[in-house]
DNA sequence: ACAAAAGTGTTCACACTACACCCATGG
DNA sequence: CCATGGGTGTAGTGTGAACACTTTTGT
């Protein structure tokens, strides 16, 4: 015996946008495209795609994320979702939003000429189409919060970094300058990263220590009771 | 000229699932209530109902807790939108979840009667369809978040209410016993609380004074460049 | 030699924690 | 008069913020 508890019930499109966030010259970007298609063609818009029958949120958001960026694993996180009758003004969408970080120094550049794509500084974000600022504003706000409470921030970075460009990274990220001598305390009380012995000799002339996270150290954090906060 | 960009495309059921709390004999408590349709009919279920095409997720929220407790301007906040392919196992449905605060002393026990509606002691849940026991747990994580950064903790309040009770309440969402004259401090640190002339003598002989949610005073806390902070 | 960025400790203020006794009242 | 819960202050500890100089090296 078959209800009739979900027949005769409304149906919509269910988009998935992503805010992809990038670390690149000292500032924190977002990767946005001009859109392709009418209504508003030739806007900015973040990335997005339409969930399909056989595929969770999740995957549908890892999948515009692949698309756009060829990487997998990447670090990505539900934002929201946004059912305004009037959001989307070509139809009724109801749209769920991901933040992501990616590692700009793999990202193929080719990519963005492809889908006429490009790594937007937050500071300098234009108009977008819809509400897609909004789901910037509110990527944003969640990005600073687990960025505080969690080890996310060494997702901008393949592997190594050094402790200028995390600072720098941070920095971006909240948008306002802290000490040195306070961030590398805080970072070095935690016991969570690992000194390599070569440098980055690129952006200076003494040049600068690479540091590795080490998950292990950071496990080890986490048995003692302490937690990671930044 | 129209595009063919929203053609073709899937479209869902659109759910909206409410965990409402309330604050009840010194304990908080989530308002369940048996499922009343295939499958699954008769278990422990949270009070969620269908998108309609002229609703925006906040409205159809609002009408499920409208429904549920005949009150109207709660306090309600998105929790996550749920997009698991069989999440649901009677069709293919993406839910978001809200989570709700209402005043307990106003409910009409009547309404539980009606929908086999019924207050459940949240460290005595029981298991719920779905992934409705995941969502309690992200609301119950997201609320104490909340109640931490700003007032919503007297929502759970019909204007006043005394200290000992306020403190019940918050040892009750954090399940975990603090410090009478800490927790004081913190308060009239504050300054945004009116004390009344009046005093709740039901629950103890000395009787305790209410105080009352001050708008304005909080309002003047932000503007001094204070936060809130519980 | 000098410019430019890396690296390094200490002090102070404030916030959080722990802790014990008196008060008011109903029964 | 006594049992029950309401109400109050202080000292110690830990965390976050402010702050200046030396080192290295490429040009």
């Amino acid at each position: 015996m078959i209800n009739h508890y979900y027949k005769n019930k409304s149906r919509f499109l269910v988009a998935a946008d992503c805010i992809i966030f990038g670390f690149k010259e000292k500032e924190l970007h977002v990767l946005l495209t001009r859109r392709p298609v009418e209504p508003l063609a030739g806007e900015w818009s973040l990335m997005g795609g339409f969930v399909a029958e056989n595929e969770s949120l999740e995957a549908a958001a890892k999948k515009v994320l692949y698309d756009y960026t060829q990487q997998e694993g990447i670090y990505m996180e539900q934002v929201n979702a946004y059912g305004e009758i009037d959001r989307d003004t070509g139809g009724r969408v109801i749209s769920v939003a991901f933040y992501a970080l990616v590692r700009l120094e793999e990202f193929d550049t080719s990519l963005a000429q492809k889908f006429d794509a490009k790594w937007i500084n937050i500071k300098e974000l234009p108009k977008l189409i819809f509400d897609h600022n909004q789901m910037v504003k509110d990527a944003l706000t969640l990005l600073r919060f687990k960025v505080s409470m969690e080890p996310i921030i060494f997702e901008f970075f393949d592997e190594k970094f050094t402790l200028p460009a995390l600072q720098d990274l941070y920095e971006a990220i909240y948008q306002r300058e802290i000490d040195k001598r306070n961030f590398r305390k805080k970072l070095s009380s935690m016991e969570i990263l690992d000194k390599l012995d070569i440098k980055d000799t690129l952006s200076s002339k003494r040049g600068a220590f690479y540091y590795q996270f080490n998950e292990e150290k950071y496990n080890d954090l986490l048995e003692r009771g302490k937690y990671f906060s930044l």
